[in-house]
RNA sequence: GCCCAGAUAGCUCAGUUGGUAGAGCAGAGGACUGAAAAUCCUCGUGUCGGUGGUUCAAUUCCGCCUCUGGGCA
């Protein structure tokens, strides 16, 4: 029989911790982090992780267990997610997963197309044939940013899997990367596996609680959170992490994301320090943004089931506990054995 | 009070030798199957400050008015 889990997602800053820790104290569980950033060590402030006292209130999972060098990804996380629901199961207690990254809740629900991890010559092929590209173009345009550097890869890409090449854009470098290392690592299409996959599976009986606030809200609340970041000392986490890692900083993921990438690029003096805060909010906004869009849209093609209930609230006196006691009411009356689907959305909206 | 320069998209501005306009930023919508806080795609109608005049036709030329900079008294 498949084991419940009850998740906790929504855009970045919306109280998704706030309500984590009273949810899993109310029901018995634990908490398993779904946020791509948290995983890593030493990236504390600018991704917003639990503080030390909070995370003293419930068991968490999967939070700084990475040194930043450390590869991760969806599969990783999937595997790593899967063994701790067991345990947890295991042990009587409910797993709660919390986080803001889409691709991961999704994948881990409905499970990600059966590939190998692409093996290390296919790696350093690509390597070769982009230094060849960047060899091959003007002094002026030898940048793996520009678009005759995108579009030769592209072509590279058509000419061992002219499929893909025509379902992937040209400029998505991210996806065509993708795409070369798995038919270099494997020989077959990566069409081809994820069309045998195609998100039919489903994992778990998941409880999905959105919380979705009005959109000037968030970017209020994004606005704020932003700054209480730079008073908590965001700079300096991101010089001491600058300092540790040097010249290693550009092949080291977290260093990529929102708030690091502009801290660093002043640090470098690319960017003015009046810019700082303006530059980490508009990014900040842009992704919560994409989270949105990412959310309204995948109960649908997802084909999960349709949300029977939905919760509003006011931000300005919200009650978690409140919350928590509306949430486990709409979840006890569920009956998992007679949803097909296993798969139950509970929007809860703020305003 | 006088002189000069402005007033055009939410913001900064370009432009129309007179035929009702377009960039950047901000913003919006979308995609997403092992880098996802990543990566990528699409989207620009606004009394061209107000008013009167010249003209077939005014955002564009002329007059007056209002406001905003700067200068001189």
């Amino acid at each position: 029989m498949k084991k419940n889990i009850i998740i906790i997602t929504g855009p970045t800053g919306c109280g998704k911790t706030a309500l984590s820790l009273v949810l899993a104290k109310k029901m018995q569980g634990e908490i398993i982090n779904a946020d791509s950033v948290q995983v890593y060590k030493y990236f504390d402030i600018g991704s917003a992780k639990p503080t030390t006292e909070q995370l003293a209130q419930v068991p968490h999972h999967l939070i700084s267990i990475l040194e930043p060098g450390e590869e991760f990804n969806v599969g990783t996380f999937c595997k790593l997610a899967d063994d701790k629901i067991l345990e947890i199961t295991n042990r009587k207690k409910m797993p709660i997963v919390v986080g803001g990254t889409g691709l991961y809740i999704q994948s881990l629900v409905n499970g990600l197309a059966e590939i190998d991890d692409v093996s290390s010559e296919a790696q350093d092929k690509l390597k070769v044939i982009e230094d060849n590209i960047i060899a091959s173009l003007d002094i002026a345009v030898a940048n793996k940013n520009t678009i005759i550097f995108r579009s030769k890869l592209h072509n590279y890409l058509n000419s061992i899997d002219n499929a893909v090449a025509n379902s992937v854009n040209p400029e998505d470098i991210s996806r065509v990367r993708r795409a070369i290392l798995v038919k270099l690592s494997t020989g077959t299409s990566i069409l081809s596996y994820q069309k045998l996959h195609s998100h039919r599976d489903k994992n778990y009986n998941a409880f999905i609680i959105i919380l979705l606030p009005q959109r000037e809200l968030i970017y209020k609340l994004v606005d704020e959170r932003v700054r209480e970041m730079m008073d908590k000392g965001f700079l300096a986490e991101v010089e001491a992490l600058r300092e540790k890692y040097l010249n290693e900083a550009f092949k080291i993921k977290p260093f990529t994301s929102i708030g690091y990438k502009q801290i660093m690029q002043f640090k470098d003096g690319n960017l003015d320090y009046s810019d700082v805060v303006r530059d980490i909010q508009k990014e900040t906004r842009r992704y919560v943004k994409r989270q949105f869009t990412w959310w309204k849209n995948q109960p649908v093609k997802l084909d999960w089931s349709e949300c029977t209930s939905k919760l509003n609230y006011t931000f300005a006196n919200i009650d978690f506990e409140k919350i928590v006691e509306d949430v486990e009411k709409i979840y006890l009356e569920y009956e998992w054995q007679r949803d097909e689907q296993g798969i139950k959305f509970l929007p809860i909206i703020m305003t």
